[in-house]
DNA sequence: GCCATACTTGGCTATATTGCCAAATAACCA
DNA sequence: TGGTTATTTGGCAATATAGCCAAGTATGGC
């Protein structure tokens, strides 16, 4: 059986999988990608209240995610990590051999 | 704001990180990539309940994670989409910056 | 057919997550 | 100082997740 300390590395590693999990949190990771973005800006383009957009960057950035600055009145935040963007390409990969297995299957 | 294609787009992703984002998920995906396994291998290195493994299981193959294959009294669970080994590398990026930013604060 | 083994599913409880509103904090401006 | 903007935090209700046990299904051996 498993011990201890592998144990805790596969949940050290959930916990960082966990925090991108979210697609509201997966659009502040692409959208980051991009460059740094503060709260507002974020939050315009989600379209949700901004305390709901404020935890979930706190989410991603406790998970280790994201770096946060204040500059003046604002917040910006970036991506500490830039590999995550390589999660981009194979989640379209397991989507699509998802959608090529339901097309068999429908004939 | 983010326009409904955008936004299916993230959930759809999302869907595919969340199923891999539990430690028991996260060990079944890194067991597999060294080659198939039935549920009972697999039961005994997890050693929680036969149900818990399957519904796991369950989760990981409806994410389209994983295939099936009943070979008589035993189903054999494989990696369908290798790449997603690719993360664990950067998921220890994360976890190490994480640490060491941990360490710099600490002094 | 009958029993054992391997696995999945149903059902339940405990726990965690999400999103909103309201309130608190912080910085800037007048 | 007082008001405004940007952001975080507290708190709550709705929903989702996880794990166990028990029951169901399927396969193989006798």
């Amino acid at each position: 059986m498993m011990d201890a300390q592998t144990q805790a590395r596969f949940a050290a590693r959930a916990r960082v999988l966990k925090a991108m999990a979210h697609p509201t949190r997966l659009f502040i990771v692409d959208e980051l990608s991009r460059g740094e973005r503060c709260v507002c800006e974020l939050q315009e383009m989600i379209g949700a209240d901004m305390s709901t957009v404020s935890k979930h960057l706190a989410v991603l950035r406790t998970a280790g995610l994201l770096l946060d600055e204040k500059r003046g009145n604002q917040v910006f935040y970036s991506l500490r990590v830039p590999c995550i963007l390589n999660f981009f390409g194979c989640v379209e990969s397991v989507l699509q051999a998802r959608a090529e297995h339901s097309m068999q299957l429908l004939g």
